[in-house]
Parts: C-alpha cells; sequence; structure tokens
DNA sequence: CCTACCGATCGGTAGG
DNA sequence: CCTACCGATCGGTAGG
C-alpha cells in the first residue's frame, strides 16, 4: 500500500515536470512510463485514464505551488498589504527558479485547455480561482479601493513576465513586474 | 496557379483557427485535410513538413492579427500617445470579439512552444517582438518616462484580461485591463 | 491533387 | 506490477 502511494506520488513529480514543458496533452502515458522505467500498462493502473493522470496532475501542481508560494507567504507575514506583496513576489521568485521547468505550469495548462470545456479545464480553472480569490482577498484586508482590480492586475503583471521571460529568456522580465508591482502595492 | 495560392491560404485560415483551440501541436495534417475536405497528402504537398505548416500558420496569424489591430491603429491616429492606446485597446477589442477561436493565438503558441527550442519557437518569438517593439516605439513617441516599462505593463494587462476572459468568459476581465490601461495612459 | 501505403506512437485492454 | 496485444491516428512517402 505504502510503496504503490509512493510509485503514484513519483509519477505524478515527474508529471508535472513534463506537463510544464509539454502540455498536459503532450504528456504521454508512453513517454512518462519510458522516464520512470516502467510499463506503460503499469503507469496506466494507477489512474483509470489520460484524463485523470491530466486531473491528478493538475491537484499536484497546486500542492507544489502552496507548498513554494502561498504557504511561505502565510508563515513570514501578517494578512493584508505585507502578505499581498509576500505572494506576488514569491509567485515571480519561482518563475525566476525555475521550478517549474519549462515555464509556469498555471500559465501553460490554462493557455492549452482554456478553450477544452471538460473537467481538465475545471480542475485549471479552479486552481487558477483559488489563487486569485487568495490574491482579493489579501488585498481586501490591505484596505484597497478595489481590490479585484488590484488583484488582477498583480496577477496579469507576474504572468506578463512569465511570458516574456520564458520566450526571451531576458531576466528584466522579473524587473519590470516587480516594478509594476512597487507601484501598484507602494 | 492561382488556385494552388487560393488554396494554400484557405488551409492556413482554417489552420489558424485549429490552432487557436488546439494548438499548434494538436494541429494535424489528417484533421485539417478532413475538415477541408481534401486528402492529407494533397494537404501535405503545399508545405514540406509539418514544422512548415505550423511556421506558415504562425506568419498567417501575423497577418491576421496586423490587419485587424495594427493596420487600423495606423490609419486613424497619429504617432504617440493616442497610437499606443489605440494598439492596446485594439488588442483587447480584437480579443472581446473572439476573432481567434479559443483566444489569443499569440497567448497559446507562446505558452506551447516557450520551453522548446527550434524555428516555431522563433517565430513565435520573432511576431511578439515586434509587437512589443510597436508598442516601445508608440510609447517613446508619447514621451513616456520609460518606455519598455510602459509597453511591457501595457502587454501584460491586455495578456491577463485574456487568460481571464478564456478561463473563465468574464467579459469583467476586459474591463480590468482597460481601467489598468487608463491609469497608465491617462 | 489522389490512393495506398509505411513505421511509430497514441490511449486503452486482456490476462496473468 | 508485467507482456502482449488492439484499433486509431500520427507525420511522412511512393507512385501516379
Amino acid at each position: 500500500m505504502r510503496k504503490t502511494i509512493d510509485t503514484r506520488e513519483a509519477i505524478l513529480e515527474r508529471a508535472v515536470d513534463l506537463a510544464s514543458t509539454d502540455g498536459l496533452e503532450g504528456l504521454t502515458i508512453g513517454r512518462l512510463a519510458g522516464e520512470l522505467e516502467m510499463s506503460k500498462s503499469g503507469l496506466f493502473g494507477h489512474f483509470g485514464s489520460k484524463e485523470d493522470l491530466q486531473i491528478a496532475t493538475i491537484e499536484r501542481a497546486g500542492r507544489r505551488f502552496i507548498g513554494r508560494v502561498v504557504e511561505p507567504a502565510y508563515r513570514s507575514t501578517p494578512e493584508g498589504a505585507e502578505r499581498l506583496r509576500a505572494l506576488v513576489n514569491g509567485y515571480i521568485d519561482h518563475m525566476a527558479e525555475d521550478i517549474f521547468p519549462g515555464g509556469c505550469f498555471w500559465a501553460a495548462a490554462s493557455a492549452e485547455f482554456d478553450g477544452r470545456p471538460g473537467p481538465v479545464r475545471d480542475a485549471v480553472k479552479d486552481a487558477m480561482a483559488a489563487w486569485l480569490a487568495e490574491l482579493e482577498r489579501q488585498a481586501e484586508a490591505a484596505g484597497a479601493d478595489d481590490p479585484k482590480q488590484l488583484a488582477f492586475e498583480l496577477h496579469a503583471l507576474a504572468a506578463g513576465a512569465n511570458q516574456r521571460y520564458q520566450l526571451f529568456g531576458d531576466p528584466e522580465a522579473f524587473e519590470h513586474a516587480r516594478r509594476g508591482i512597487e507601484r501598484l502595492l507602494g
């Protein structure tokens, strides 16, 4: 039992990385099995379908993001302006550190599935909605005039930095984003 | 000759739409041929490889964007602040009008290929670079303090609106983007 | 522009 | 968790 769970976790860790570079559709059972040196059917048995694997991968990416960005911000800052800044800067830091190879998992998954209705798209949507709601909550606690507007702009700057950095390999992207964030928050 | 060119153009028009929803990798020769009611090899003959088809599709999407966004802005406004506003608002309008089904072609293509070096990625990069350079040029003509920073933020707001609108189907995304743009330009 | 193929890979199943 | 398969589809080719 233990080992089965461990194997499943190991599969999903690799799956998140593979999906970050090649997309959730490019995440094929055969390639994933090959990289983990197990048979296709052995891997397949941990999931009921490719769709289930994709959804489990999205959930796993969500836990990684929470562990690396959200929890540190909660531990180090009080609710409000400070936590809002820590969340957005943490998001940017984790892009700059290439924690998801191939760029932000969420930007990729969102662009890939936004036009394809179904449970995979819904899983991406739920994760993004939770992140935006968290930003709005902290913006409200910070006493922002328009918390939704602020959350939108902060996320747009971070997502814009990811797109620019991934495409041009230009670390200046992060500087631009940070400057915009400081102008909004400071 | 004429007809060969027309056929090629028709193929690429469908290809841009298909790639907008299913990605440049999901753009398969078989599906495209099926939708156009021609044989795979008949379609394939217009291109030398799938990669060539992808690059030709990117170029075609670029011409569509220029025709629908850039040229109207040039015709209706003088260089500088007015043209900058017209370009960014035109970009947002063309997202809201669903000119690319499945969301902005560029956001999708960029996220899909940013982690895969090669000529396809380079074609996406060149198109995005030309767009950002155009924004920077108009920002400079408008007398902005930091034209690169302004261009980055304007594009980020527009791209953020696309992501949000495509994922949540929420037209408020465009209002948020327009509000941010007015604050930056006004 | 077509028919008729090729080897490789896809998601998924049978049976152990 | 495996081997051994299935039908479908992939990009691409031969030959006309």
